[in-house]
DNA sequence: TATTGTTATACTCTATAACTATA
DNA sequence: TATAGTTATAGAGTATAACAATA
């Protein structure tokens, strides 16, 4: 940020540049900015005793009403036994409820609780501050543009096999 | 890609959209960018038995001629015992070899051997057409702007702490 | 028979703690 | 004492297989 007057030999050499060949690479550049993502994200939630993937499926629940757990895990592309350990941790916490479904009494609809729906406003104020901090290295006109590309690329290319 | 004369209730809702609040955070966008860059990469590398972590360790070595695993993880931000793992695989296939440094008996110098380089060559062309795979939904400015805007982020976003 | 949710289980990736051989 | 590498081990996170209830 501010430029330092030490000279270049007393830099702290802890943000050494990766060699160019492997910064360039996309799967390096990818899974890097993901980690730093998390690590802004991380804290942000913390406090609310949610993560990145909870906090996922809350929104997907307020955005579809009373689910079945099976759309959940289409929706998100995991595995429907890893939905039921989502699905359990935020039960425990009281922000999700469980209701067998009358028509379908193997169903399962899960809906959001007056708290669930109360966390889950707090969560995404706090994870649009996190998001700000992350894009803080680029400029606005960039940071919409950077938001535009990586939408545009992940509604383009070929979804994971399933 | 071609304007399909299906109409629009004939469409195959297997990529169903994601509610937009999902779809708009970078949590999300960042997690599926890199899910489906894998599975652009996984295919390209598996014939040479490698992944994206084995190529990173390659190029790096590359790059660092004869370096310690200490420097090694170090770079690649992963624990040393994480860095053993890695090199075992490596020196299995015998892409790479170990020698004690000489100076410093403790150390360990990995270096690229003959085979090494040449899977590396054949790796990095494969992994730049799995990279062309991948962006193909944007066009060549856009790409070159994403590669940017990326580098930028990454370069720029505070690293996660030690 | 097929499907939803569940449990038991296993596999991958990664880290912490403890050991070894050097320094 | 401290450091580089190693091993044993444990913790996430996720998936496969088998089972119960229901269709």
């Amino acid at each position: 940020m501010s430029s330092s007057r030490a000279p270049l030999t007393d830099r702290k050499p802890s943000a050494e540049t990766p060699p160019p060949a492997l910064a360039e690479r996309l799967g390096f550049l990818l899974k890097h900015a993901y980690v730093r993502y998390q690590s802004s994200q991380g804290p942000a939630l913390a406090p609310l005793e949610l993560d990145g993937r909870l906090l996922a499926v809350l929104m997907l629940v307020d955005a579809e009403g009373p689910a079945l757990q099976q759309r959940l895990s289409e929706r998100l592309q995991v595995d429907r036994t890893t939905m039921v350990a989502l699905v359990d941790a935020l039960e425990r916490g009281g922000l999700v409820q469980r209701r067998r479904d009358p028509d379908d009494r193997r169903g399962q609809r899960v809906s959001l609780t007056t708290k669930g729906a109360k966390v889950l406003g707090r969560a995404e104020r706090a994870v649009g501050v996190a998001e700000q901090e992350f894009l803080e290295g680029l400029s606005k006109r960039e940071q919409r543009e950077f938001r535009r590309l990586l939408s545009k690329l992940v509604a383009s290319s070929s979804p994971p096999p399933d």
